[in-house]
Order: structure tokens, then C-alpha cells, then sequence
RNA sequence: GGAGAGGUGUCCGAGUGGUUGAAGGAGCCGGUCUCGAAAACCGGUGGGCCCUUUCGGGUCUCGUGGGUUCGAAUCCCACCCUCUCCGCCA
């Protein structure tokens, strides 16, 4: 949510940061002020009959208590309620086509971010050597196969595409890259590792932006309940409606969840194997920070990111998202690109971003900057540490060998048992 | 799923229609006292919104949302959550 009071008192200027973005909102932004312009000649009616009438009310009070008769008074006091009932039901209204608009309105994008959409994407730089292989490289999807990792046909069987079943070693390997990711980031990374919920209320997913921008992008069960698109959602929400201390700041949270991604609309393009599937593991961090302290938090979080590939040993680029590339609730983002040598394709397998109170405002999630002072709303960030498809795709394609077989990072031997895979016969 | 009990401020805890934003206690902040500390004493101490240059004023808020009433923490309805018992169950 934008501060409705930078709306109010400088419109143009917001006016011209979201269309940045691209779409147009010109015309949200045009029902913001009337419904809040309307808002408060309403509210300011209201209230100064309310104050006439708890006036009255204590005389009310009063006469009963002297015993006196105030038949007259309740009767004239009758009509001014009606009206100010009246009133609350439009101020309700009004207030209920205001807010509705307001979370229409997209996160404010940073300056510093490119102009224009996707194309406009800058690369800030690229870790390791992307691999040259002196044979066909195969893709993830037939060496998985080989290796007996992966029953894609038998996943879609049970589910539908997009749907993975990951078999033996395969499911180890998650179980390995979660482990190691997980200990990486409460070990040396400082954060606090929490297991939520996967399915969420409205509340949480309208928090964090999901609703109402990505409302066909969830799956919704039959509770109302919303199948997490990513652990950012709860995670994020686990402060929601809370006020905090400063110096409880910045705080970190690491979780490891399954995500659930309609991905409606993204059919046939970029699916194969496991490029874009609906349910996937992924481990997210999440912190939240004072104001000041975003713009740093944004890079060491990214850096946190980046060390998972490092340990991992997958070349990666960074890359800085165009104003017309960020995400609904982002002011800036950093993609992590993975080089994947069979698909021979760079892959996002990070997203960090900054919300500074974009979600803290929907959230509403606060801190007081010293124990007296007035609670103000923290800044939120997120960056997955990340998604395990796209991972797992790169240690395959990136480290096989012309026999077939696939070398094991170090880093990740400890968790995996092994330090290479090889082809073996499945059922 | 069924039956019952309950949800009050940072915490504990009073309050069943009329100065109750809310007694009392604890905590916290400031002050007095003290060489210093503790104790004691005095004062302060939630949040949202609206108006206001400032000072300040108004309004809403006792799980949430409606309703009854001149007036609701107190009455009614719905929902949420917690606890106990029964049922079901990984």
C-alpha cells in the first residue's frame, strides 16, 4: 500500500513513479483522491454530530441521576443518531471503494531502477565460468531420467504436468540442498529458521500483494485458504498487526516450504522439465529493517543469496530489474540467474527485493524507533535461498559428463552421501 | 463434527446499559530521596482516523463485523480464536 497522505499531497509525483512501471493507474489514482477527498468532508460531518451527541448523551446521564425528566431531550437526540448512523454507513462505504483502489496501486519503484520494461534489465555482474563441454550437453529432463531421479510422466499421472515426481537420489537431492541451505543460513547468515504454514487466509495473502494482483495465480481451497506461492507470504505476515522494538532490528527469517504456482497463462512457454512447474521446494529468506537501513539490507541480503550458488559452484549473473520488470509490491528487485549449459539458458533462481513499507503498510507491521517515540512501519525484503528447480537443473546440466554421470559440489556432499551420480536402471 | 467455558490496555486482573479509555496491581519512563543503588513516595505511560502552522481539539477502539438504544466493554446476531469434554483421526 502507498501512504494514502503522499497520494493526497503530491499525486503527480506518484502519478509519474508508477508509470515507470508501465501500466496505467492514472485513473485508480483520479478514485483514490475522490473517495478520500469524500472520505473526510464525511468524517468530519460524522464526528462533530458524535460530539454533540456524547455531550447530550452525559446530560442524559445527568438528568437520570437527579432524577429529573429528559423524555424531551432523548426524543430530539433520537433524530440526530439516525443521521449520524446515516453518515457512518457512507463513510463505511466510502471507506470499503477507497481501500479497495488502494490496493490496486503498485509499489513505488525505486529511482535507480532502469527505465523501460524487461529489455531494459541491466546485468550487474556475473560470478564463475560457465562451463564449455566438449560434447552434446543433454538437458536436465533426459539426465534426471537416466540418473533415476526424476518420473516426470508418473508426476503427471498423479497431478497433471507440471507436477514432478522426484525418485530416489532425486529426492534426496532436495532434501540435501534444503538441509545445506538452511544450516548456511542459520549457522552463518544470522537467521532464525521457521517452519509456517503453507496454506494461508486472505488477510496474509493481501498483506505480502499477492491479492488482489495474483488472485489467478493461487490455488484456493475450499476453506477460502490459499495455497502458499511462496513461504514470503506467511513469513512476512508472521509480524503482521504487531508493533516492534527497535533493537529487536533488522531481524532475519529462513524457511524451507513446498510453493504452489497456477502459473495460468505461462503454458508452453519455458516448461519443460522443471523450468516452470506448480509445486516446488524452495527455501525463502525474509527480513524486515528500519527504513534507513533497506538499501543495505537489500544488498547483504542479495549477498546471502549469492552464497548459496557460490558453495554450489553454479555460475550465476545479478541482475537489476527495469522499473517495468519489478514485481507488483517490489520498489527493486535483483534477480539470480543460474547457467544452465543443457538449455543453454540463464534461469532466475533468486528474486531479491526490497518492499520498503509497501507490505508493512498492507500488514501492518510497525516498530517504534525508540521506546516513546510514535511506531512507524518497518521496510520488508525478501530473496528465495533459494528455489530448488532451477538449482538442481544447473548442478545437472552443468556438471555432467560425456558418460553420463553427474559431479556433486562439495559443499554439498556432506548432505547428499555422495560426491557423484550415475546412470542406473529405474522402474 | 457435537457440548460447554472464555476472549478487557505491555502483562495480570476488576467491571453486566450512563463522566469506564476503562478500578487495582505489575512492568516501563521521568522525578524526589541517596555518596550510589535498592526501597519508599510523586507524576507519566496503547493504537487508528479527522481537524489544527503550533498548542491543542474531536472521534473510534475492551477478539472481529453488524445490530438494539438518546447512550454498550456491558444486551442481540454472525464470524474468528483459545481452553475442557465427547466423536473422528496422521
Amino acid at each position: 500500500m502507498i501512504d494514502l497522505r503522499l497520494i493526497r499531497e503530491s499525486p503527480d509525483s506518484v502519478r509519474g513513479a508508477l508509470a515507470r512501471r508501465g501500466g496505467d493507474v492514472g485513473g485508480i489514482i483520479d478514485e483514490v483522491l475522490r473517495f478520500d477527498q469524500e472520505r473526510r468532508a464525511l468524517l468530519k460531518r460524522a464526528e462533530k454530530l458524535k460530539a454533540e451527541r456524547n455531550r447530550a448523551s452525559e446530560e442524559v446521564a445527568r438528568l437520570k441521576r437527579d432524577k429529573a425528566d429528559a423524555t424531551d431531550l432523548i426524543a430530539q437526540l433520537k433524530g440526530l443518531s439516525d443521521t449520524v448512523k446515516q453518515l457512518d454507513q457512507q463513510v463505511r462505504s466510502v471507506d470499503a471503494a477507497l481501500e479497495e483502489q488502494m490496493l490496486l496501486l503498485p509499489n513505488v519503484p525505486l529511482p535507480e531502477l532502469p527505465d523501460g520494461d524487461a529489455s531494459a534489465n541491466a546485468v550487474v555482474r556475473t560470478w564463475g565460468e560457465i562451463p564449455v563441454l566438449d560434447f552434446e550437453p543433454r538437458p536436465h529432463w533426459e539426465l534426471g531420467e537416466a540418473l533415476g531421479l526424476l518420473d516426470l510422466p508418473r508426476g503427471a499421472k498423479i497431478s497433471g504436468s507440471g507436477f514432478p515426481l522426484f525418485t530416489g537420489v532425486g529426492a534426496k537431492l532436495g532434501r540435501a540442498l534444503v538441509n545445506f541451505m538452511i544450516d548456511l543460513h542459520t549457522n552463518e547468515h544470522d537467521y532464525l529458521e521457521v517452519g509456517p504454514p503453507y496454506l494461508v487466509n486472505r488477510d496474509a495473502a493481501r498483506g505480502t500483494g499477492q491479492l488482489p494482483d495474483l488472485e489467478d495465480n493461487m490455488y484456493v481451497t475450499k476453506d477460502g485458504l490459499y495455497l502458499i506461492p511462496t513461504a514470503e507470504v506467511p513469513v512476512t505476515n508472521l509480524h503482521a498487526g504487531e508493533i516492534l522494538k527497535a533493537d529487536g532490528l533488522p531481524r532475519g527469517y529462513v524457511a524451507y516450504t513446498p510453493c504452489f504456482r497456477r502459473e495460468a497463462g505461462a503454458a508452453g512457454k519455458d516448461t519443460r522439465g522443471l523450468i516452470r512447474v506448480h509445486q516446488f521446494d524452495k527455501v525463502e529468506l525474509v527480513r524486515f529493517c528500519e527504513p534507513e537501513d533497506s538499501p543495505s539490507e537489500h544488498e547483504r541480503l542479495l549477498g546471502h543469496a549469492e552464497t548459496v550458488l557460490q558453495r554450489l559452484e553454479i555460475p550465476y549473473r545479478v541482475v537489476l530489474l527495469a522499473a517495468g520488470d519489478v514485481g507488483f509490491a517490489s520498489a527493486k528487485t535483483y534477480d539470480l540467474e543460474v547457467w544452465a549449459a543443457g538449455v543453454e539458458t540463464w534461469l532466475e533462481a533468486s528474486s531479491a527485493s526490497t518492499f520498503t513499507d509497501f507490505q508493512a503498510r498492507r500488514a501492518s507491521i510497525r516498530y517504534k524507533p525508540r521506546p516513546d517515540a510514535k511506531p512507524e512501519f518497518v521496510h520488508t525484503l525478501n530473496a528465495s535461498g533459494v528455489a530448488l528447480p532451477r538449482t538442481i537443473i544447473a548442478l545437472l546440466e552443468n556438471n555432467q559428463e560425456e558418460d553420463g554421470s553427474v559431479r556433486i559440489p562439495t559443499a554439498l556432499v556432506p548432505y547428499l552421501g555422495t560426491d557423484r551420480l550415475t546412470p542406473r536402471e529405474t522402474t
